[in-house]
RNA sequence: GGGGGCGUAGCUCAGCUUGGUUAGAGCACUGGACUGUCACUCCAGAGGUCGCGGGUUCGAGACCCGUCGCUCCCUCCA
């Protein structure tokens, strides 16, 4: 019901179709011109623009003169009659521009002042600062473009909503208020008054919870969930964010992946993008060995390679020690990166130095040779036959742990510099097999690569039963162009295995484990079907199909990068006295 | 915790390299003119703690030190 008491619809919905008819209409006036005898005023809403006319021949002087007086920013309610605009009056910029309204009253409901930062802006002119932007975020919030984000951000919540629960999923909500976490980013933390000394944490995701409506029967999940994470922030993370997170009972990993890319796809295309049903598989092996990453970007090409065997009997140094010490010689292939010139491959010698890598050995063919400081130790070797002219090689020596961000970074700096991405493109994959745990290489303890709830593949622990660091997680991630949407697992369902896990994370102690996980344990141990289940990063996906350049485009209220609150200015002090109710003593006082 | 960038009129910026008269421009705003504009046009006007504090200097928007805020990145984000 677009039409209400005080309106007959909206602005910027009006077409040739609704010539003739007398509209009453609320808006923002977004700009004003007054020509002397005639007065027009752009009126704004949710749908867009339309033009308002006060002209002599159909508006008394008094309303052309409150038309001529109101600032911008204003709202008013003007009536009117729709009118086709002559043939060299029409604007093909506007979609209303077939039509205009000759307003014959006009009332002023909400006089504004001159707004701080421009609404309405000029053809090129820049956005205010942002810092500005969001501490008027109720101007801000008034354009388009981040309005047109908002909508699609609902359209992608509904389209969620149905696809999810038309197959099943019952949509529950899950704590705010709940138990701190040990493990993974650090905790929003909420002092209790009850019980002093104690505290709340704010979930970083409902995972316990959805696992726990696993055990009690509910077999098909989701929730538009809220999650708070107090780390640093980014252009692509908030403190709190919302995903959609899903689970699902008495399932495999192909159930849960096979739901994931029918979301995906119909996300998708409420944004009007079609993509294909499902999306290719890559194991997270052959990821890190072909891309150095775990979430590859599959827009280019520029794969790894191993050339360890071709360096095995040259007499360079470097690559014999290496060798010798159990790393490997690995590189890519850079078309035409021969004619880069020495300056140009330094700058990426140094990213490929920044994440970790001693440096980057070069080869080239130029003239049909080989060219390069390993140049005359590879002439005639097979492995470098085929290197065509004018192609660059760039390698990495060491330990995969240090040459596969290093070579990531090359590959992605090297298809920036080649301009391989094609605009529009979209290269979904989907990663599998993560390790169940990662080394610590300065403590040595084992670390949870997803989380301590994810099951291992079960040939693996038959096959390696003293060999975690062995253990293929069943544990997967939805990417898409190098980007993670969202990730998940099966689950541990078996109480006597998820206690395993918790020893092999050093939580061994059964009190420590009843004590951090115990209500899970306990709920485990009452009848756990197979479960598993996926997250995905909502405000993300919502930022990568708007084409926003960052999360704060697509949430009406963001934090700042300092993680405050610039409208609201959250955080804040509060009274002593409040401080004093919650058992807690600040150190200093502000 | 660390590194880079930015901070000058309400907004967007120039001025800083090489210190020197009264700190400029566009937009917005105010007043005036104008009956078909749509970034209306034209005339006139007002508008400044150069983020803040300290230092160097005869003299600082500019140079130095510190600090605050915003932003990007690293650390971090099971």
């Amino acid at each position: 019901m677009l039409s209400t008491s005080l309106r007959t619809g909206r602005a910027g919905a009006l077409r040739a179709s609704n010539a003739g008819e007398h509209v009453t209409l609320g808006g923002w006036v977004h700009r004003s011109r007054n020509l002397g005898g005639i007065v027009f005023l752009d009126l704004r809403d949710l749908d867009g623009i339309v033009q308002v006319s006060f002209g002599t021949d159909w508006a008394s002087a008094e309303c052309i003169a409150a038309a001529a007086a109101v600032g911008v920013e204003s709202v008013v309610v003007i009536t009117g009659a729709v009118v086709p605009r002559s043939e060299n009056t029409r604007n093909a910029e506007m979609g209303t521009g077939d039509v205009e309204v000759q307003g014959v009253s006009l009332t002023v409901v909400g006089p504004a002042v001159t707004p701080v930062i421009p609404v309405a802006r000029g053809r090129g002119e820049k956005l205010a600062a942002e810092e500005l932007r969001l501490r008027h975020r109720y101007l801000d919030l008034r354009r388009a473009d981040l309005q047109a984000n908002l909508v699609l951000r609902h359209k992608l919540l509904q389209e969620s909503r149905r696809y999810l629960s038309e197959r099943g999923f019952l949509e529950l909500e899950t704590p705010i208020l709940t138990k701190p976490t040990p493990e993974g980013a650090r905790d929003y933390l909420v002092p209790s008054r009850v019980h002093p000394g104690e505290f709340y944490a704010l979930p970083q995701s409902p995972q316990i919870y959805k696992q726990l409506f696993m055990i009690c029967g509910f077999d098909r999940y989701f929730q538009i969930a809220r999650c708070f994470r107090d780390e640093d922030l980014r252009a692509d993370r908030q403190p709190e964010f919302t995903q959609i997170d899903i689970e699902g009972s008495f399932v495999t990993q192909d159930d849960i992946l096979a739901l994931a890319e029918g979301l995906i796809s119909s996300i998708w295309r409420v944004a009007g993008v079609e993509i294909p049903a499902s999306f290719p598989r890559m194991t997270y092996a052959d990821a890190m060995e072909r891309f150095g990453c775990d979430r590859p970007d599959l827009r280019y090409g520029l794969e790894i390679v191993d050339y360890t065997p071709a360096f095995r009997d040259v007499a360079f140094n470097i690559t014999t020690s290496v060798i010798e010490s159990g790393g490997r010689v690995r590189g890519i292939i850079v078309p035409g990166g021969a004619a880069w010139s020495r300056k140009q491959v330094d700058e990426v010698e140094s990213l490929a130095k920044a994440a970790g890598a001693g440096g980057l050995m070069r080869l080239r063919r130029l003239d049909g040779k080989l060219d390069g400081p390993m140049a005359k130790f590879l002439e005639g070797n097979p492995a470098f036959a085929d290197l065509v002219e004018g192609s660059l090689m760039l390698f990495v020596a060491g330990a995969d742990r240090i040459s596969h961000p290093a070579l990531d970074r090359v590959r992605q700096e090297c298809a920036k510099r080649l301009e391989l991405v094609r605009d529009g493109d979209r290269q979904f994959v989907i990663v599998t097999d993560f390790p169940m745990f990662d080394r610590d290489p300065s403590t040595g303890t084992l670390a949870a690569v997803h989380h301590p709830f994810t099951a291992p593949h079960a040939a693996d622990v038959a096959a390696f039963p003293d060999k975690p660091e062995a253990w293929r997680a069943l544990a997967y991630d939805v990417v898409l162009n190098g980007t993670e949407l969202g990730g998940g697992s099966i689950r541990t369902s078996d109480p006597a295995l998820q206690s395993r896990m918790f020893e092999l994370l050093g939580i061994g102690d059964q009190e420590e484990q009843e004590r951090r996980f115990g209500f899970l344990l306990e709920a485990l141990r009452a009848g756990a079907p197979p479960h598993g289940g996926i997250a995905f990063g909502f405000d993300r996906i919502v930022m990568l199909l708007a084409g926003a350049p960052s999360l704060r485009d697509v949430i009406a209220f963001p934090k700042t990068t300092a993680a405050r609150a610039m409208f609201e200015n959250a955080p804040t002090h509060v009274p002593a006295a409040d401080i004093a109710d919650l058992h807690i003593r600040l150190k200093e006082q502000p």
